[in-house]
DNA sequence: AACAGACATTTGTATATACAAATATAAAAA
DNA sequence: TTTTTATATTTGTATATACAAATGTCTGTT
């Protein structure tokens, strides 16, 4: 469905403000999909995203400062999400014994549980969009939204 | 930049994947521009949005159903932000007389007099991300974001 | 050692959002 | 006319987010 549809515009729109339109209203359909996903696991998007820059480690445990630099949408508040994955013991978090400013985030066993129990679904998520393009329309895309995007 | 980079991964990323990291990131790039381009105006992007469908009603009164389907995130709470945008008085509302159970939102001069000095920084805003491409590759991204959501 | 400045994280507060339940009105059915 | 169902909006509540200020720790300088 094209994008003036969508919002049910009744003008004609400037080919610049469609473009901001259609990348907005992508991600919404997106998320919103998403979210379905994970809404059965009793998880936030961002706390998903964590958990798998956590995996992402490999043992390894991250600081909030790593963790932040490596989520999308830069949140200004990284210690209550990793409270709330805390709750759930997803994850563990220590003070840094090296230096004390600094915590180590570390996810459970428990926490690659359910990344283990989403991937499949994860999986199919990101391929149900992407098998509406051909693999070079889908290399095109990732190519015009890195150029697109850039100041 | 490459996603890959902005989100300082390590692992070579999937293509189906990256798409869905590169649309979010470049949603993310778009909005926190425009809320800088918004901020002195002590109005949110969703309040903008809101007011601009009010403008493309060209006089005629929107019920708060109107308003939502209209909006690019389906918001389970216009009520509250059309309250924000009664209080600056860009905004009146009143009861639908055929049908009291409507709401009639209009927008003021007032609400019509700061979207016309938006106006030139939002064209501005969205055309400095178009000008990075060429007027066919514009289309193309417009072309490829539609046929790839559509589930 | 004492101090200044930088760094990493947390907390306070105000605002925003999501979801469900509640209210109010209208239209249709019994 | 009363009851039921649908529609339109609002409210309550819990959670999330943004931004600034506060806390605690470290590093380098005097």
């Amino acid at each position: 469905m094209k994008i003036e549809d969508e919002i049910k515009s009744t003008v004609a729109l400037d080919i610049s403000k469609k473009i901001i339109l259609n990348v907005i209203y992508t991600q919404n359909v997106i998320t919103d999909n998403f979210n379905e996903i994970l809404k059965p696991f009793d998880i936030s998007g961002e706390q998903y995203n964590v958990l798998r820059i956590l995996r992402g480690q490999k043992g390894i445990p991250a600081n909030m400062c790593v963790i932040q630099e490596r989520m999308l949408a830069r949140t200004s508040n990284t210690t209550r999400l990793v409270d709330k994955l805390l709750l759930k013991k997803f994850v563990t978090r220590n003070v840094c014994p090296e230096n004390r400013r600094k915590i180590e985030v570390l996810i459970t066993q428990k926490g690659l549980d359910i990344l283990k129990e989403l991937d499949p679904k994860v999986i199919e998520h990101e391929q149900s969009f992407s098998r509406n393009l051909s693999s070079s329309e889908v290399e095109q895309l990732n190519n015009l939204l890195e150029k697109y995007r850039n100041k």
